[in-house]
DNA sequence: CGGTTAATTGAACGCATTCAACACGAGTGG
DNA sequence: CCACTCGTGTTGAATGCGTTCAATTAACCG
């Protein structure tokens, strides 16, 4: 019953060993900010224990969530100079932070640059995957893709009787995918009266037939 | 009238002199592939002339595309060992292909990776960009940003009386916005009835209420 | 227990899609 | 030059999916 979702996504070692050296350990607690949108870009942050979303506001107050980050995970990876993207602790988290200068000092620059490249790597990876699933995907598909990754993610999911803990809201789930909270409700009832999915708890649930939802999640 | 989306987005120096180079250069006819998707990651790509299109079908035959590439950009830059995109040429086009080890051998390790961290930068500028355009959009706003974005591409569109020239067709666009041709022919449509685009030609326009589209763009 | 927030459910609406017909333009051959 | 065709784009009408607004239920916490 790990909040886990990603298994094993360690970053590069270089870059590990620089935070566990020069990184002050920092506390969010929920909803917390850990950066904001339009804030500079100064520091590095890697997420040892808890879980993050990050979310973009638009001028007119609609909101998108940009992904969800957990133990593991490098955060503020964003490429302009100014944060497009604001990060707050779903969970109460445990959050290493670093100046950009230091760990380049530390671990040099082309150490510093590789480890970047494979934090941004990622960061397009998860870009290029949303886009596909907000692109064309129905709401029903979105829904049981999100379901998909989140039980692909805890590790051993995939047979076992645990269930999957989900960390996030509706809300999130919903501006994660573009859909409104009640579409979200209203798909994730349908999947469980399907028997796709079921739910002992709102936000805890085991996939019952993996192959009905790996069809839909296509 | 130039093709031209984004102005000036150079390739950084090291690696541009190193394809200059190393590189053989190809052309590519309307709809010709480049790469196809699901092929093995060995080459970069820049493109001297001309628009790319790259695109991603999904199992179930729908097809998203993924950006449009102009004269300057690279190519290619994807993160797996496998495309995850095809690239097909919009437009007779001049390509530069390079294989990565030799441009590697030629300009160092370090170059290359901080002129491949570069194109990733970009490629997840335009990915991120793309979720926001696809998450919480109406219609009317997709297109509308879509236009807007061809506008400021075209160099020094933004007052000048000159047209815009769109290289694409409306199944592109759709593709491209997540929507039907047909909605997207209305949009267009109803935006021209406003005043806030005029369309001499199916594939040329001109931006009449500036603010207008900004506004709708958000 | 109440009090509060989050989630579900229902009904009506509206936006985008679907299916179909039509218009337009470019290219070709009579 | 006109007729024909084919591909592309536009327009119309009807359907349906997701939203909106509203009410209800469930979960959480004092």
């Amino acid at each position: 019953m790990t909040l886990q979702a990603r298994p094993s996504e360690t970053a590069p070692s270089a870059l590990i060993a620089a935070m566990d050296t020069l990184a002050t350990t920092r506390l969010f607690g929920r909803d917390e900010e850990v950066y904001a949108q339009g804030a500079p870009v100064e520091h590095l942050y890697r997420l040892v224990r808890g879980v993050v979303r990050t979310t973009r506001l638009t001028a007119d107050g609609r909101r998108q969530v940009g992904d969800f980050y957990y133990a593991g995970d490098l955060l503020g990876l964003e490429v302009g100079p100014d944060h497009q993207f604001s990060a707050e602790a779903l969970t109460d988290c445990e959050v290493q932070v670093v100046r950009r200068g230091a760990v380049r000092a530390f671990a040099g620059d082309a150490a510093m640059d590789r480890a970047i490249l494979e934090g941004i790597r990622r960061e397009l990876e998860r870009a290029q995957a949303h886009v596909m699933l907000l692109g064309r995907r129905s709401a029903r598909e979105k829904v049981a893709a999100f379901l998909k990754s989140m039980a692909e993610g805890c590790a051993g999911a995939r047979g076992g009787p645990q269930p999957v803990e989900m960390p996030m809201g509706r809300q999130d789930m919903a501006d994660y995918l573009g859909l409104t909270i009640e579409t979200v409700s209203r798909m994730l009832t349908q999947l469980q009266d399907e028997a796709v999915v079921e739910f002992p708890a709102v936000r805890r649930f085991q996939v019952k037939k993996w192959d009905r939802l790996e069809a839909l999640a296509a």
